[in-house]
RNA sequence: GCUCCCGUGGUGAAAUGGAUAUCACAACAGUCUUCGGAACUGUCGUUCCAGGUUCGAAUCCUGGCGGGAGCACCA
């Protein structure tokens, strides 16, 4: 029995219940069920009891008594309350949960739902540029993007990856110019990070400089110079193998693989294409985004470049050709959300179709206490160094462990310690970057879910080696950890339908938590009759904080 | 200046307009022969200010104050 069964049989009492005492509502648009914050206060709480009083002409608690009176047995539910100001609560039948707790434990695809079924959905981020630091920055768009795509799929739409990245415009021509100064090697992609922050400093004090990169720049765009040609290769293949080997690290496989070199030709020629769209001003070709309430952006500049506006044109047409998606996200940090606006009004006057499935879904900034990361001046901490000094935390810590491979534990430690700090929280949000927060292995942490996990394994296969046949029972009062096992499925539902993987990471906290304290007090593999039971809760709880974890891009290692 | 986002214990966060605002870190006091201490138990301590809407506001509205981001040839 699904859970999605419950809430729609909830429902239905609940809208027959006030229909029998004479009031005719709907509760379409009012959230009448929810989740008590207090599994004190049951599984299911509804506040129309609260709502309706008014129009009942009777105190919320009387109209409540008068619903409960009227709804008769509720399949699945073994205890109604009236609490509080008028709520109404529900307690789910012990045999419920537990076969909640059996389907956990034997379904691997335990917490999937089928809400989006076969929507084609295109997700872009990470979106990195060659030439450019990988910055922490990164990790942040990665982290997000890649467990928005995987509650999607989890929520049964196809899901493509999309990474867009810059390997034309003024920052690689700052870059060159930077290795040329600097002699440095285009082969070694830890060169080229000090080689943009020496070119865009030059750039900005040194009008001679200046003038260098503006021709390197234009030589990048038309390809007519054989040794700039060389310098840029080197660099732009130098720089795409290393992010391969992050994406490798933090778990991403992208399907498409975008690159402004082949936006920015067909950008310009869709804004030539719609004069009557874009205007002349100042040389430049621009929209005047202040027709829409917004402002105005240059789309193609007075050197006939296309800017990062034309460029996102061209890759709006591309994206659809190479697969023709439903919906299409991009995931950017906020600081683009004007851009954004500006370049989805401009589309919806001559590509309106297109503009319409586009959804951008923007996240907070890692920012230093002392303001804002750039890699212009240097100033940034690169995903790479980040992640090994984490990884090297990890493999002090792990002297002790049970893994057969302490490199590859020490590393999908590390990757779970950041990825859980940009996910733990309303991803819109901004997140000051804390070196000693970042490292920390404890309590509120990735690793904290990894081990509550490796621990659930490990007395799982205790109990298989003492032959203790796990079976839910519903013959006991359904517990603490056993009601919260229950709630994932509507917990990946909701979260992917906000985009908000936070609200999957605030869960399964709340279940390793549990689980700990459960743990603690509790002998699971006791060689009495209840061990069969536990065991099987165990089980349940294993799954979840597993498929829990893959929903947020973190690894789960059966052994720490 | 205009636009958008954010103000929750000492610190970092959570909370679908609901019930006694939930966690973690730090501090302090404990647990330790157990199936894994990256753990567990306890103490301490919180909604920026002023109005408003509502049966009910951290959440919605208005106005302040504070912080961040964006606003013409960067991405």
């Amino acid at each position: 029995m699904s859970r999605m069964d419950i809430r729609w049989r909830l429902r239905e009492a609940l809208e027959n219940a006030l229909r029998d005492v004479g009031l005719d509502m709907p509760l379409i648009h009012i959230p009448t069920l929810e989740h008590p914050a207090e599994l004190a206060h049951g599984d299911y709480s509804s506040n129309v009891g609260l709502q309706y009083a008014k129009d009942a002409k009777a105190s919320p608690s009387t109209l409540a008594a008068k619903l409960v009176a009227a709804f008769g047995a509720i399949e699945g539910i073994s205890k109604i309350e009236i609490a509080g100001p008028g709520f109404i609560n529900f307690y789910l039948a012990p045999e419920t949960i537990a076969a909640s707790i059996e389907q956990a434990r034997s379904d691997e695809k335990w917490g999937s739902n089928i809400a989006l079924k076969d929507i084609r959905i295109m997700v872009e981020y990470t979106d990195p540029n060659p030439f450019k630091e990988f910055h922490i920055g990164h990790l942040m768009s990665n982290a997000i993007g890649e467990s928005i795509s995987r509650l999607l799929e989890y929520s049964g739409a196809d899901v493509k990856r999309a990474n867009y990245q810059g390997d034309v415009g003024p920052h690689v021509a700052k870059a060159i110019w930077g290795i040329r100064k600097l002699n440095a090697d285009p082969h070694d992609p830890s060169q080229l990070g000090r080689a943009y922050a020496i070119g865009a400093q030059a750039y900005e004090n040194d009008p001679a400089a200046e003038a260098d990169v503006d021709a390197i720049n234009a030589k990048v765009y038309d390809r007519s110079d054989t040794a700039i040609n060389e310098l840029y290769a080197a660099g732009r293949a130098a720089s795409l193998e290393h992010f391969e080997e992050l994406y490798r690290t933090l778990g991403t496989r992208f399907d498409r693989y975008f690159f402004e070199s082949e936006t920015g030709p067909r950008g310009i020629a869709l804004v030539q294409a719609h004069p009557e769209v874009f205007e002349k001003s100042d040389g430049a070709i621009v929209y005047k985004g202040e027709k829409a309430g917004l402002h105005t952006r240059v789309f193609v500049t007075s050197k006939g470049l296309p800017t990062y506006e034309a460029k996102e044109l061209g890759l709006a047409e591309l994206k659809l050709e190479a697969w023709p998606a439903d919906e299409s996200i991009t995931v950017t940090a906020h600081e683009q959300s004007d851009y954004f606006a500006v370049v989805v009004a401009a589309m919806k006057e001559f590509m309106p179709d297109v503009a319409k499935h586009i959804h951008h879904v923007p996240h907070g900034m890692m920012r230093f206490a002392s303001g804002k990361m750039s890699s212009r001046t240097g100033d940034v901490i690169t995903g790479e160094s980040l992640l090994n000094e984490l990884q090297a935390t990890a493999k002090e810590r792990a002297a002790e462990s049970r893994a057969d491979d302490i490199g590859k534990l020490s590393e999908q430690i590390a990757v779970a310690a950041i990825k859980y700090q940009v996910l733990r929280q309303a991803s819109h949000k901004d997140i000051i970057f804390d070196r000693e927060r970042a490292l920390s292995l404890e309590g509120d942490s990735g690793p904290y879910l990894q081990y509550a996990h490796a621990r659930a394994c490990a007395v799982a296969a205790k109990a298989q080696e003492q032959s203790v046949e796990p079976r839910a029972s519903g013959g006991v009062e359904p517990s603490h950890l056993a009601r919260l096992i229950q709630r994932f499925p509507e917990i990946v539902e909701y979260s992917a339908s906000e985009l908000e993987p936070h609200l999957v990471t605030t869960y399964l906290l709340e279940i390793a938590s549990a689980f700990n304290s459960w743990y603690a007090q509790e002998q699971i593999v006791d060689g009495t009759p209840a061990a069969a039971h536990k065991v099987a809760l165990t089980e349940a709880v294993r799954r979840t904080l597993k498929n829990g974890l893959w929903v947020l891009g973190i690894p789960a290692p059966e052994k720490m």
